[in-house]
DNA sequence: TTGTACGCGTTATCAA
DNA sequence: TTGATAACGCGTACAA
């Protein structure tokens, strides 16, 4: 590299007698082309008025030629502190994301917000990460102006960490944090309205299918301890929510039978399902605290040789797009507001608040008047 | 800042009459808080059996006490040259990612190579950008360490770009690069076995309904001349598969009436329905090139008081979750694998390949013999 | 096992 | 309008 001259971008360079990828064009590179600082080709980018059209337009083409792309993401982000970008964080796994249809209709909104403000949107899969104490976490490898909590546990310690770290942050449905923005429901009362819909429809014989409530792969009857120690609050909320409701219309909520899965999905929901309707007095209304859930109990339900809603009713949570095709009596979330409402104030840097948007009751095929 | 001492980094500092936010932490501090150097604080971070267990204990509490949460992500990537993370490039808005089904499985599937890789995943939306030729393109703010360039134009200038820069590139269905490794299907092929399953069933009168062909927004009969200019090659090929195949059957191609429409969507494919069912001599099998048109029509058709499949017969392309539940025909295509085999490609560095995988043909309801 | 010195590519400050 | 110089926070030879 003695004399680089008049140098075509698309070489590689032989060093060594092995092939050795051509170095990074840079600023200087440019700058040097040109016999110009390496400041004014930075201008050029950053502060067009900053010099002579005439200039900035020969840069550009010297850039071109060079296979000069645009500043190095790395070393701006270093420069300034900013890095265009806000992370989104979550403790399942990373494809988890685009296999839950509520998920990914709250990116959809995320990713609204951002395309407004020309933002970028790093998914940041954090794990439960409850074991491995040891090994110091890290929030990803992402270099991002901000983070998205999305539901999860207060005892995450991806969640604890960014709460250190001297980042903006909002809360999406959990965990409720001091000085923290959070966007969500009101839980409770929204599990409240499902139970109240089925018992203005004369049931009385319950039966709850309950999403995990603890770090372990617990599956099975929600046992009182458990219950007292629920992890996430959004879970508590419903369950006290269908709880409640039960409890003032005359029916004793210990002696409702629920059932514990440890996964979100249709085929979770059908095992639960199963279980509930094997009780001694099978009940003849289902509440399933999401649709996914829903959807597989029907299906039990179903190939149990039992009607919908004529035996049993099942009413879900969400209104997830399935929930229409299914016929899913359900609670309507705006998750795609979520989204949006999340990034806004993280991205306009809103002061703290906390957004609480309004849910729905949307009765359909799945449920009816309570047998006999 | 004269004498440091023991400072807990909850603090902020007041200069100058104004809240400043406290300094971000960094290695230096923890180093040092405990009197060693910056160096031995990064080794507790990179290489645990550089230094005592006892030492990087320590190193880990002051870090914990102080809020330090780990290597600075931009800095670390200007020292590495490693971003660990992946860019998944594409044209359209940054929402429509999650709104295509299509997209989100593919997704999925990146997201499952990224886990096991342990590597982020940064979305970044391109735009057409064919206006603004002025404005230097940049590829999204995120610094990666290689992208994805999902079903782009050839003529993107952020493709152009990517080729430009020296950073590993995989590319999904097109365009079709020398020297960059290649994921996608045999469109040709699937698109003529679809057209041959109609016409194994008898019929002789077709209608198409295209996806866009060009970067401006016409709706409306693809034209010979727009025939001969397709931007996409994916859409290119599954036409020629059309009409190969059903010139191949003796029906002239040039005959059959073909409606162009601007935006992949249920609604677009129900107006384009319309408008192949308004010809003198209206179809009885309709090729859709997604299952999102396809739905679209089938909706058309029965609100013209058509039947399907008596009257029309409709044929996807995709084979989406949706598809199964509207009992629409139509061709599989292996979207999570897709990702799965280019984040494969890309986190891996393999040597170019091209990666063609299987399509399949699923019939369901929405296909039968022809009338008469 | 620990520390020194330098480089990574850019932006920002300030002087020319 | 342009250019020299100093951060930005970290990784890593190399030396101690």
């Amino acid at each position: 590299m003695k004399s680089p001259g008049p140098k075509l971008a698309s070489r590689a360079l032989i060093t060594q007698g092995r092939v050795q990828s051509r170095r990074k064009v840079t600023l200087k590179d440019v700058a040097a082309r040109l016999g110009v600082s390496h400041t004014t080709v930075s201008n050029a980018y950053i502060r067009p008025n900053q010099l002579s059209a005439a200039l900035r337009e020969r840069i550009f083409s010297v850039a071109l030629e060079l296979g000069y792309t645009g500043p190095d993401p790395a070393a701006k982000q270093l420069a300034t502190g900013r890095a265009g970008a806000i992370g989104f964080l979550f403790s399942e796994e990373l494809p988890y994301a685009f296999t839950d249809p509520a998920i990914v209709s709250v990116l959809q909104g995320v990713a609204e917000s951002c395309t407004r403000r020309a933002s970028d949107l790093a998914l940041i899969s954090t794990g439960d990460n409850l074991r491995d104490r040891e090994a110091p976490v890290s929030l990803g490898h992402a270099a991002v102006d901000g983070y998205i909590l999305y539901s999860m546990a207060p005892d995450n310690r991806c969640a604890i960490m960014a709460q250190q770290q001297n980042v903006p942050l909002i809360v999406i449905d959990q965990p409720r944090l001091d000085n923290v923005s959070f966007v969500g429901i009101d839980d409770c009362a929204a599990a409240g309205q499902a139970a109240q819909n089925l018992l203005d429809l004369g049931h009385r014989r319950f039966g709850i299918l309950s999403l995990k409530t603890a770090h372990d792969d617990y599956s099975g009857p929600l046992t009182p301890q458990r219950r007292a120690n629920i992890a996430h609050s959004t879970i508590a909320m419903r369950l006290e929510g269908y709880r409640s409701t039960l409890q003032a219309a005359g029916i004793d909520p210990d002696r409702v039978p629920c059932w514990e899965i440890s996964v979100n999905s249709e085929e979770a929901g059908a095992e639960g399902a199963r279980q509930l309707l094997a009780a001694p007095e099978r009940p003849t209304a289902i509440l399933a605290m999401s649709d996914r859930v829903a959807i597989g109990a029907m299906q039990a339900v179903r190939d149990a040789k039992l009607r919908i809603p004529e035996d049993i009713s099942v009413f879900g949570f969400d209104d997830i797009p399935a929930a229409e095709t299914s016929g899913l009596s359900t609670i309507r979330q705006p998750h795609i507001q979520k989204g949006i409402e999340a990034a806004r104030l993280l991205l306009l840097k809103e002061a703290r608040q906390n957004v609480i948007l309004d849910t729905q009751v949307v009765t359909r095929a799945s449920t009816g008047p309570a047998p006999k």
